[in-house]
DNA sequence: GCTATCTCAGCTGTACACAGCTCTGGCTGT
DNA sequence: ACAGCCAGAGCTGTGTACAGCTGAGATAGC
């Protein structure tokens, strides 16, 4: 790893959540000039940064205006999310992985983190929890082109599910969230790596239903 | 539509094609200057270029070295093939599309083409065949999500696959390949897009087997 | 003859200057 | 008063020069 390729990857972790978390809704206008300035360097690899934010769908790079922040119309939300919801289940079905004591003891991390949370309900704090937890669960496959796909469908949907969180009753969000990571405890604790892929599923399904009636 | 992007597009499809077809073959270094050359522009547009196909995985850029066109090693090959797979699957599943006539004369169109192959077998036109005929499996189904994931997971994984097929019986592989087409056609003559996916998804899994026995 | 080291050609990484495109705000003619 | 137009500020797109890195081949030592 050479510095200008950790830099590289630096700029990209940041710009992304930066953009799921809602630092830069959808809509902004990322200045490359500026972009430039903040981390130090000439535009040059922030152009770079750019192109595979644009490959990722994070952001559309428009001539003489910017680099815009994407917004998904509730048709390509919905399009997203179900095929999301067919992924969470593949976890157990393409090579799973055998829950090890490393596991179960990183779900017990979730699980306090997910009462403190259900304790101070946070949107900010549900987002960043929601996004490990996620990683977590991917973690669960061998597969990577699986994790590749279902991370990057993720980082397309986070920004907008966060986005319709404001709407929605915070602490009853939060709570649900808890006993999901509860029930994936019990789960693994059970060494049952299908479960924990249907309750995923089953959560995920739940939350796409109660968005829906926004 | 600006010029501009319309290079960039064409340049990317251009490489695209050169690298899924075994024009350049995994390995191959690509220079930028020489592709500005060829493509009459400087390096800063065929690095924009060469971005976007490192985000796909199609190649990876390496300081002081050159764009390398990847490879995938067996085990890769095998879990992108297991996902591509199941994603074959959810086209009859996720929004699928009711078949027009139009889709079935375009069938009837891919019919005629295998026949052909099948008479005269062919390993470029083969993969050219399975290119068309693969984005038109995609388009039953009216989720642009799984559409681009499966394109791109396809695009992954065509050059192995086609520099596997040098030691296989190529007759054999054309005339299943348009008998695969041939029930494709009488599946989507009946309207039943589910029949359709479930055809190709035997016929996948069949051709990895094969391809394992290598 | 063989190995380890070193040099150098050639490549990408970066910075910067300029061209071209977009949008906005003001201006002019009706 | 209003609509259409026009000019300019500000941005990205492009080309180019130079810095930094990599790998291969030459070379010296054994």
């Amino acid at each position: 790893m050479t510095e200008a390729s950790a830099r590289f990857d630096r700029i990209c972790a940041t710009l992304r959540d930066r953009i799921c978390l809602l630092d830069a809704p959808p809509g902004t206008r990322l200045s490359e000039e500026a972009l430039a300035k903040e981390f130090g360097t000439s535009r040059t690899p922030i152009r770079r940064v750019l192109a595979r934010l644009e490959a990722e769908g994070l952001v559309a790079v428009r001539s003489g205006v910017g680099s815009i922040v994407t917004d998904l119309d509730p048709t390509e939300f919905a399009q997203v999310y179900a095929l999301r919801l067919e992924l969470t289940q593949l976890v157990a079905v393409l090579d799973p992985v055998k829950p090890t004591q490393a596991h179960v003891d990183r779900v017990q991390g979730f699980v306090t983190r997910g009462e403190a949370l259900a304790a101070a309900p946070d949107a900010r704090g549900f987002a960043t929890l929601n996004r490990a937890f996620h990683d977590f669960g991917l973690s669960l496959t061998a597969n990577t082109a699986l994790r590749e796909v279902a991370e990057r469908l993720y980082l397309r949907t986070a920004r907008i599910w966060l986005q319709a969180v404001a709407h929605m009753d915070l602490a009853q969000e939060c709570a649900i969230f808890a006993e999901e990571i509860r029930q994936t405890h019990e789960a693994l604790r059970a060494g049952d790596v299908q479960a924990a892929a249907l309750i995923r599923r089953a959560h995920i399904s739940m939350s796409a239903a109660r968005l829906a009636r926004i």
